[in-house]
DNA sequence: ATAGTTAACGGAATCGATTGCATAAATTTA
DNA sequence: TAAATTTATGCAATCGATTCCGTTAACTAT
């Protein structure tokens, strides 16, 4: 097998009799070299089947047109549409993404981050790992003036720019919801609380419940380490086998809300009506469970779109240095069955 | 802010009062290197923070320690899978894995094509997109000795590596489940037939019925553009509306053997006695619809983690140079009770 | 017409790691 | 002990693009 030698700007030059300084220029279009310079050699290089070495500009300027994603798993539908609206923004603007995954290790996003940082990317766009408490191995890129975005699950000790959805409210609203229906014992299925995410979802539950006259029961807040389908089984079972049951459950993901009403059917526990739920994320199988479940939209690949659109903005030229900044996005109730009390009281009343 | 110079090989010289040579020798463990001046080395290093440039390693090699990958979507779970197996598998062998999707359009699988070459990738894994027939852009890889690895979505045409499943066997067993459970009256949902797997898992079907003789119906044989729920929830109604009704349905993807199933319910289509349903991927949605939905698993990971494996074997010394070799997995037919009349037929004779 | 500008381009250093070749020192062999 | 190896290390070119600093020629202003 032959292998072609790659076409560089000193074969061009030597071709076309000018230094590699003006093709260089000519190919990105400094001011200083004529239009009909620049055409020319344009012309030429397309001819000759130049294509640029990403890897020696990369080593001249340090940097490498390259965003780093750090998250804790790919294969998540919330994640995999992070990323689709990364690669797609990074993409249009010419720069590549590098993924990785800590699989929600503390030790693994370490050293992923280290990796990257050693890849010279221009940004690095992160969701944290459920383990991450310490943010030092952060540090570095902020020393070197590399822009960090902090995505979903973020830091509160940290200065970094911030695309996030608010959680807080979405916690209420989703509450809220719960309680117009009818509910009155309701049960919260918590994330680590650790991670802005779950405590602020929480703490929305929380004043939802009190702001609406109803007490806060500590036995009905279950304090999750994964969010799995088998623990929400198993906190499902429990809960529903108490002397008082709760009647509704806000669950901190769909994986769990599902296990939920899965349980519930099996348990000959009708669902919305004896027991109403709802979820986060809006997960695929949201929709396809039956009853259909109740969850708060998440614009995942929006939240992508942004983040690195903030790293391409911080490399530009017109670069406003304002570190801080956060995104705050808005999220949706999507009402399904799983929830809808009132319509089929409703419709009940109408049949008689 | 201040920004941190890095600490190269020329410093470590420099402090060591070693040559740039003997230091860059040293951190590759060369032979000719004595291990006390690596130990002395390698710990200065450490000390004084030296973290390899790999641009400038890259430059000089001509690669880059990278993996492509090259898909039609991300955010599918298949597709996330393969990714997540890839990036495991990578990083582990200190390898990058950079991500572009193509949302079936040959235009940008062709483009992305280019600005993974220009990144001087070690080798790239692809999933051709829906659309992709010409596959004049992967020629430059192996022109330049680049291994290429085709997963899943497969060209028939070009000469490469390939990891694959069997979907013709695949397509062949999903068919003969149905029979076996009573059905006579099979359709099939059909992708797109210059992909290999969608005209695989066809002709399977389409071998099954006719050694169980059982005629081939082209009207039970629908071709969908997409395999997406709209798709096949227009597709089933049409079939459940003929005078002479399936009794099973084997769909190439599960997306569109739940819309069927769905469909079927809603329109009083009792599943599986009735309607048998068998889809194809066991996405998470199988274990969730109800009744839950038969379907063949696909060991998405394991293909990304064997398709790394290629690229870093390919790339290592003892690499025997045979560039067609292709990889078959096996599948598995996950039997749930959208297909599983006979069980049922059991259990009513018992009951009487 | 002369000084002052501007436009268009070239020279050469630079980024950091790698490696073929050369050399010096240490060790073994004859 | 001289010669032949082996071991350990240094020199300097190289990878390809970028950019600071000139330099020349053409052009403008006074």
């Amino acid at each position: 097998m032959k292998i072609k030698k790659e076409v560089t700007i000193y074969d061009l030059a030597k071709e076309l009799n000018y230094s590699p300084s003006t093709i260089s220029r000519a190919l990105n279009d400094h001011k200083s070299i004529s239009k009909k310079t620049i055409k020319v050699i344009k012309e030429a290089a397309m001819e000759m089947g130049y294509r640029p070495n990403n890897l020696a500009a990369g080593l001249r300027n340090n940097k490498s047109n390259t965003i780093g994603v750090l998250i804790s798993r790919i294969n998540r539908p919330f994640m995999a549409s992070l990323i689709s609206g990364i690669e797609e923004t990074a993409r249009k603007a010419g720069y590549n993404v590098l993924i990785s995954q800590s699989n929600d290790k503390y030790e693994n996003e370490i050293s992923n981050c280290n990796a990257l940082y050693d890849s010279r990317i221009t940004g690095l766009i992160v969701s944290l790992s459920m383990e991450t408490v310490d943010m030092g191995h952060f540090q570095k890129f902020v020393d070197k003036g590399i822009p960090i975005v902090f995505v979903d699950r973020v830091p509160d000790n940290f200065n970094s720019y911030k695309v996030v959805i608010d959680n807080y409210t979405a916690g209420y609203s989703a509450t809220k919801h719960l309680i117009e229906q009818g509910c009155t014992r309701i049960a919260h299925f918590a994330g680590a609380q650790h991670r802005n995410i779950y405590e602020e979802r929480k703490k929305g539950y929380v004043d939802a419940l009190q702001e609406h006259g109803l007490s806060v029961e500590e036995d009905l807040i279950i304090h999750f380490k994964t969010l799995s389908f088998e623990e929400g089984d198993k906190a499902t079972k429990k809960l529903l086998k108490m002397a008082n049951p709760p009647d509704g459950i806000f669950s901190a993901n769909d994986t769990a809300a599902v296990s939920a009403i899965m349980c519930a059917k099996k348990m000959g526990v009708d669902v919305p009506h004896e027991l109403a739920v709802i979820g986060f994320n809006d997960d695929p199988i949201a929709s396809i469970v039956q009853p259909s479940l109740s969850s708060v939209s998440h614009p995942a690949s929006k939240m992508g779109a942004i983040s690195a659109r903030r790293i391409l903005e911080h490399s530009g030229q017109n670069y406003d240095s304002n570190l801080s900044e956060i995104t705050v996005l808005g999220t949706e109730i999507i009402i399904r069955d799983s929830s809808l009390k009132n319509l089929h009281v409703l419709e009940s009343k109408q049949s008689r």
